[in-house]
DNA sequence: CTGAAAGCGCTAACAT
DNA sequence: ATGTTAGCGCTTTCAG
């Protein structure tokens, strides 16, 4: 009995069919107004639109996908922490990308879990998204074969996929890592400590392979102080390298795998009172403020995402094309200032 | 004659139709399956699984909720900048509050603009999101009022809507702002200037009252070295705190209305071998990097995120409810350090 | 415990 | 140019 026609049941959403009958037209006339069908009468069109207005009718984009069958204008992004300024600024520039296709990302963080990537992405693929944009955790992903083969295309930032097909998006990891050191060794450095982690196969093998070649070119045995960290804490990076300074014939220089490596070193260094030559994957926003001087490989991480986003859409538009790989260049850039008063600071933003 | 038994039709995603033919059950034991609903024979429930995995078959979340009409398990976030750490790291408390109902967020940017603001949210009510978090841009959230009446929550972060009611979780800016003026001047300082912008005009509006609070109690005409940017670049923060030192009678102390406005006078402190006793609203991951010493008012930016996902998610259990309003408390903290050898650096996390 | 029929809100294909 | 009918893939009655 609550259900009259002055529609005031403040429950119920208002349908197509609501609306066709307050603007007295057919529930085909109301799709198409909201289509923005141009095969419309004027006197129609405004009558419908009338209607909409005051019914407060909002079209279901849920029910217009599902028969429509076409995409639901929203693609998946899963990063490992959005809390993190490397895959946020990923996450921004891939929206900004989606945006110009009309098209919603939803954002998800696997937090470096295999399991829960898995989970997430199998997640979005019951919500039938058009696509995916992934920075694998895991090693295995197999399981994205049977959608990527259905035509749900998926790219992948930072590492590529292991067991599918699909376009990637990469750092050049080992061409940075080679010239940063080889940067040292022109210096005349040849005790080259290294400092990298575990938790990231990937990206660290190749930083690794880098730094190898660059050594081995100069016939450094670079094996002597290399440290590979099973924690992404600085601190362990700081003991880490608080060892090697303390075993006999210590090294004169020091590549950080990462900036939270280097973070942590930095702050042994200044305990310490001590000077090495230091050398870092990564740039970062506060490098110029780090209060000893670094180079360090920088890259584009907008264009990171940028790229992934472009290639994914381009995949959309033609299904059939080979997959293709695209590497993001890498610089060295030298940050970090002397500690001494009257030094002239960094530039800032 | 391509879609035989074998289902090797690529481009068809199955149906539970499909797996019910397969399996020889009907499409409803299909569905139970799929729901796991606990009713089910055996033999039946290990058929229907062995063909959901021999097909691939993926339940449309999308065609599931048409019918159900039920919640999406998506809300939506809308921020000014996913590429801004305090929007970030929003977005990622947030996230991860919504997992735990494992519901999926639709994270988008307004970039600022009011008129954008609207359109995503409009966007997001189609997609019939079962809730919003909102970091409003406009001054006129009216819009929002239809579908908060019919039962779609939202929560503000940041800045109280404009013209409808709904829970908010704020910054308690004006306190904040108040403590530290209030320090200033029980250290001395008399002459105290003011960077602010007019970008942010709510939580600006309630720092600067915060500032006009201390200063009143002290009997100091704040109005006398008060400047109000209207960019947010650090360097026209610099620029406007140059202006003041150059004028008579400069300030000796200074707060800054926020991080970037800090920064920019930094730079201009030590570019012009400057000391002011420095004070400024928001922390940052890098503050005890600062070359120069700084009182900031810090807080729990992810409390803010997670605070405001509460509330939203304890909206949804019980529509019902009065609207309630979170403040974040702000506490003060010293950072930066001095440009001189042999200090102490700060700690890293 | 299982299945057939109806229908969610919309769009596609066909009339008219 | 408008309306009618069917149906997207699933869940919800309601019968068996």
């Amino acid at each position: 009995m609550t259900d009259q026609a002055d529609g005031s049941d403040p429950g119920r959403r208002p349908t197509m069919v609501d609306v066709a009958r307050a603007a007295g037209v057919s529930l085909k006339t109301v799709s198409r107004v909201a289509n923005e069908v141009p095969t419309v009468r004027a006197d129609l069109a405004e009558r419908v639109q009338g209607a909409m207005a005051e019914l407060g009718f909002k079209r279901n984009h849920v029910a217009a996908n599902l028969r429509s069958g076409r995409t639901t204008a929203t693609i998946g992004l899963i990063i490992r922490d959005l809390a993190n300024p490397f895959y946020s600024t990923i996450a921004a520039a891939a929206t900004a990308v989606a945006e110009r296709f009309d098209t919603r990302l939803i954002t998800a963080s696997s937090g470096w879990d295999p399991a829960r990537e898995r989970e997430l992405v199998l997640d979005l693929f019951e919500r039938r998204v058009d696509g995916l944009i992934v920075v694998p955790s895991g090693d295995d992903q197999s399981y994205f074969r049977t959608e990527i083969d259905r035509g749900t295309p998926a790219v992948f930032i930072d590492s590529p996929p292991d067991g599918c097909r699909a376009d990637t998006a990469l750092l050049d990891n080992r061409t940075g890592t080679r010239d940063l050191v080889r940067r040292l060794i022109a210096e005349g450095h040849r005790g080259i400590g290294t400092v990298t982690d575990t938790l990231n196969a990937y990206t660290m093998g190749e930083r690794r392979a880098g730094a190898r070649e660059a050594l081995g070119e100069a016939g450094i045995d670079g094996g002597r102080h290399a440290a590979r960290l099973h924690s992404d804490r600085p601190r362990s990076a700081g003991d880490a390298v608080g060892a090697m300074l303390d075993a006999p014939d210590p090294p004169t220089a020091l590549f950080c795998g990462n900036n939270r490596i280097l973070l942590g070193v930095v702050e042994e260094m200044v305990r310490r009172r001590t000077r090495l030559r230091l050398a870092a994957f990564d740039d970062f926003e506060f490098a110029p403020l780090l209060p000893r001087p670094v180079t360090v490989v920088g890259y584009d991480t907008r264009e990171l995402g940028r790229l992934a986003a472009e290639m994914l859409f381009r995949r959309l538009e033609s299904p059939g094309a080979e997959t293709s790989n695209h590497v993001v260049p890498t610089y060295l850039v030298d940050r970090g200032t002397e500690p001494a008063p009257g030094r002239r600071s960094p530039p800032l933003p």
